[in-house]
DNA sequence: GCTCAAGGAGACATCGTTGTCATAGAGCTC
DNA sequence: GAGCTCTATGACAACGATGTCTCCTTGAGC
């Protein structure tokens, strides 16, 4: 009387068949509702299954089956940031669709974490990845793409290796931003930005400058403070830009969290400067901030798309996919136009 | 040569064994790290892996193992709204110290995908489950129970079957809330809620019903439009309550979105109401709102930690934790005191 | 009465690993 | 040199499921 002996733990389908008296086939084929099985044998089963509580192996059946697993992996900085959880949430939508799993990690921004949270996953046998990256070397991926496991960048490209990636438009974005206060003759511009490390930030700061220079100001770089990695870093970032003589008139902050880190900080001024942000934010309408608006759960979605495609057998080569971004006006941005202008020839 | 013969597809260990010309054990033995491997071999076999870009499967070694899988299931109403990932945050940062993967998935508030999502991760084999349940029934748990599957209920309690739950002091809350704005003599208290189905929603109008009943007022139902699903509809409930007469003279929302909604709502409105809103969000503090505040990072950790120790064996009864809450007074529940009463007889 | 098709059920191998047991040789002790 | 331990390795079964193949009954058709 082995069969039924395991009273703990999980039962089996070998137990399901032992209660029912078949065989651990025909009870397979009951509960995959396989045909040429006679009613009686069915019922038996189905009783038995229900008495013990049994649930078919999903992990045992995949295996057995050689198939991929139903699971796709997500790498982002951190899952309480609304950004990364807005791409994550678009993903997830998409890969429902499919009968896809998502399994979401936080990398805190780490290159080393992100590694091993990527091994974890492929370990797992995700059928695909999609990460957005902290790190500078992705070279341990290349043996992945060329064993045709799906892998896409979502907002921070790649640097080593050729991959699905999908990308906001940042230097437009940037652009649009700067060009903005510049058109309401701001000239000393304050940009608050991310860790240098970070592909983004480097393209918001690129698109910064080359606006900067072609409106033909020089010293803009005295006014750009880098390497915020939190909404206080920020707050104390900006504090030390308006306690610069001149303060700038108007400021750039690269994203979402530093927006917010920047409002506190502007909170109890007299005379705020102008604030453009990137990344559009829960609230931004009702504290009329202007920014540099995306939609991060599209790309969420965007990137799935694209790794379903692969697990569907496309071959074709990595795509680039750039997403538009759009100036909204709120007032932050349009606010106290610099009247008289000192003129600082620094 | 069959060994080698698949060229297309991930690696197995056999073939890691073939190319290196050892047998399937000394190859296992060296990638774990075993014990009792001359050098040499050991090198030939990390070549040979190395060469194909060999992982591991864990997904096989769990189930041979027979051991529970090192993943558990989180099941939240919405990923993109923060009180909901900041759950997942901190039941991420808990379960990641055990080794062990956050799966996590969105219900949408609905009581089926709910139940389905739970299915599909139970026969995947999660070694523990946390919910934020929107579902009445759970008595399909019973058995998981039974079965020594461990399961936690956070922020909402399961109707009709014992388990480890944490809980939000709802009731004193709600209460305090509703104490504070009336200690200001506001009489006209409106409430805007969620859906009725979600007990925290239940709790929170039963101790403002308690409240106001103490406080001798009488026509407090006139003033609680329940529902609301989103901000959108909080919105257009808290415009509803404004256009009453005699319009009532504070607010009270159930929670983060109606809170946003009832700001969007009030945000022209020439003499606002007073707001005291549950749940604390990003830039409450800009804004000045008054709320009831909590930490729901702390809930996911809690939870995970309740099933944490129920997977290393812990076997006691069921545990219910309830996490306290505090009024933080930001200015919206403090201003517009009702200076002249116009004693509504209804 | 015989053939043949179809329904119904089971034996067995297999997915990618690892635990257990067996084996063989080297080096040591007495 | 018999007996022992220790290192290094491999054969085999097993985890929980399913695909393939085989076998046994029936009943229809002639």
């Amino acid at each position: 009387m082995k069969p039924d002996e395991p009273v703990h733990g999980r039962p089996t389908l070998r137990q399901v068949a032992a209660l029912s008296g078949v065989s651990l086939k025909t009870a397979s084929r009951v509960l995959n509702g396989e045909q040429y099985v006679a009613e009686a044998t069915a019922a038996k089963v189905h009783a038995a299954a229900a008495q013990l509580g049994f649930r078919l192996n999903v992990i045992a059946r995949e295996l057995r089956a050689g198939a991929r697993s139903t699971s796709v992996g997500l790498i982002i900085g951190d899952l309480a940031n609304p950004f990364y959880s807005r791409i994550a949430r678009g993903a997830e939508r998409r890969l429902r669709a499919e009968g896809l799993q998502l399994i979401t990690a936080s990398s805190d921004e780490d290159p080393q974490l992100e590694h091993t949270l990527v091994s974890g996953m492929l370990e797992r046998r995700v059928s695909a990845m999609l990460i957005v990256t902290s790190a500078t070397d992705h070279a341990y991926l290349e043996v992945e793409r060329r064993l045709g496991m799906p892998v896409a960048f979502v907002d921070r490209p790649p640097t080593d290796i050729v991959a699905d990636t999908i990308l906001l438009d940042n230097t437009a974005g940037a652009q649009q931003a700067v060009e903005h206060l510049l058109r309401q003759k701001h000239r000393r511009i304050g940009l608050v930005g991310d860790l240098s490390r970070l592909s983004t930030h480097r393209e918001r700061v690129a698109a910064f400058e080359n606006a900067m220079t072609a409106a033909g100001i020089a010293n803009w770089r005295k006014y750009v403070r880098s390497d915020s990695h939190d909404v206080a870093t920020a707050e104390r970032a900006v504090r030390e830009l308006l306690d610069l003589v001149p303060a700038p008139t108007a400021l750039f902050t690269t994203n979402n969290r530093i927006t917010i880190g920047a409002l506190r900080a502007l909170r109890d001024r007299p005379d705020p400067p102008a604030l453009v942000g990137f990344d559009d934010f829960d609230l931004a309408d009702l504290l009329g901030v202007t920014v540099i608006a995306h939609d991060p759960e599209r790309m969420g979605e965007l990137a799935a798309e694209l790794v379903v495609n692969r697990i569907h057998g496309e071959q074709g080569p990595a795509r680039q996919v750039l997403l538009p971004t759009r100036l909204v006006q709120r007032g932050s941005g349009e606010r106290s136009r610099p009247a008289r202008q000192t003129t600082s020839r620094s």
